[in-house]
DNA sequence: GGAGAGTTTGACCAATTGGTCAGGATCACG
DNA sequence: CGTGATCCTGACCAATTGGTCAAACTCTCC
């Protein structure tokens, strides 16, 4: 009846749980998590409900492989932010490193969203846990900068918000942008670019 | 057995009208429009089901009248940016302002970001609309701040955007904020004041 | 204090939703 | 080529959901 557990994965098994997977994604990161529903999922995947029922055992199971697997590509970014190279440039690299993510994969970006805005039911121990530590040990990398004078005095947390806030947003908040920019609406990922440079540069090249 | 449409307003209609809408504001800001039903609404405005669409005749009804109650509030700052007096205090106290309305208003925050996230369905004709006329109008009267001097020389809609962006982000992503912040949870709003004016400030001044 | 407008409710309904199940189809492999 | 494991499906189910309706209750105002 249901999907036998054994270690290795068929070939069959292997595909259908990409389709499923990817299906989820599209569908979960436009709706969230209540408003996504399983047939929708299933007709995205072209499969029948039952069958993706056969691969996962509920819709939460199929939620929370989706979040669990794309977690580490999503903080990817984050991890790279090196004591090594001008603190200055590798600020603005990671920015633009978000602002890239959030050009190729909104949906990543939307699922994500989804969740924390309605207050993050299924990852709030991802957020006080591994994401927390992974903040925290950033953090103090870029208060190091800040004390040794190179880079301007901020508070490391709040940049690290305001860095997600600005490139997620292009993709979060991607009709908004689409309906107030209307006619050019690909090039506004570079303006975009150079805005954000311009911003983090000159607020954190120290004086 | 529908709410008569006259003119004016009876007492209890005034009060019900309220309690819903506010119940309403509760629940949609916490679960977006799919993710909300009507029993959360109505027993958070302590009304029946049924009483509930004596006074809105749709879940849908519902939300629009929310949203369109909302709309004027939530736009008020932007309206408020003026061409009077120095440009980069003004901004600044748009940020500041906007920053105000995230820590004292995040359900209308969260309410928006929830429709938006989710491509806008309901409210894509107003941000083609009135809010793209709204925010040519100040994007121009920046521009104009840039061309004279007054101010650096940066995008004017990437201004707007990223402004939005940081400060709504206290709201809308409250639960990764807070999991992140743990202990001080309410000095945040303060530091967050003084990284957006330096942020703001450093950036938009001229050389 | 009574009549008509305005308000509230319990019972009900059809559609949708997440999920189950028995059996049939198909695949891998000796 | 056959047999056991894997894969897939139609039929079904209980719970939830948005919404209706007739009847009862309550308020207002003459």
């Amino acid at each position: 009846m249901a999907m036998p557990e054994t270690a290795a994965r068929t070939r069959i098994q292997e595909k259908n749980i990409r389709v499923i997977l990817d299906a989820a994604l599209e569908v979960f990161s436009g709706a969230g998590f209540r408003g996504a529903t399983l047939d929708q999922i299933a007709r995205a995947a072209s499969l029948s409900k039952p069958n993706l029922l056969y691969y996962f055992k509920s819709k939460e199971a199929i939620h929370r492989a989706l979040l669990s697997e794309l977690l580490d590509t999503w903080l990817a970014p984050l991890r790279t932010l090196d004591s090594g190279g001008e603190p200055v440039d590798e600020i603005v690299r990671y920015v633009m490193r978000k602002l890239d993510m959030a050009r190729e994969l909104p949906r990543e970006s939307r699922l994500f969203a989804n969740e924390i805005v309605q207050g993050a039911p299924h990852i709030f121990d991802i957020i006080e846990g591994p994401l927390k530590a992974l903040v925290d040990e950033k953090a103090s990398l870029i208060r190091k900068w800040t004390d040794e004078g190179r880079i301007a005095e901020v508070d490391p947390y709040h940049l690290i918000f305001s860095i997600w806030a600005t490139t997620q947003h292009y993709a979060d908040f991607d009709a908004q942008v689409r309906g107030i920019l209307r006619p050019e609406h690909d090039r506004h990922f570079d303006d975009a670019a150079r805005f954000l440079t311009h911003l983090y540069r000159t607020a954190l090249t120290p004086d």
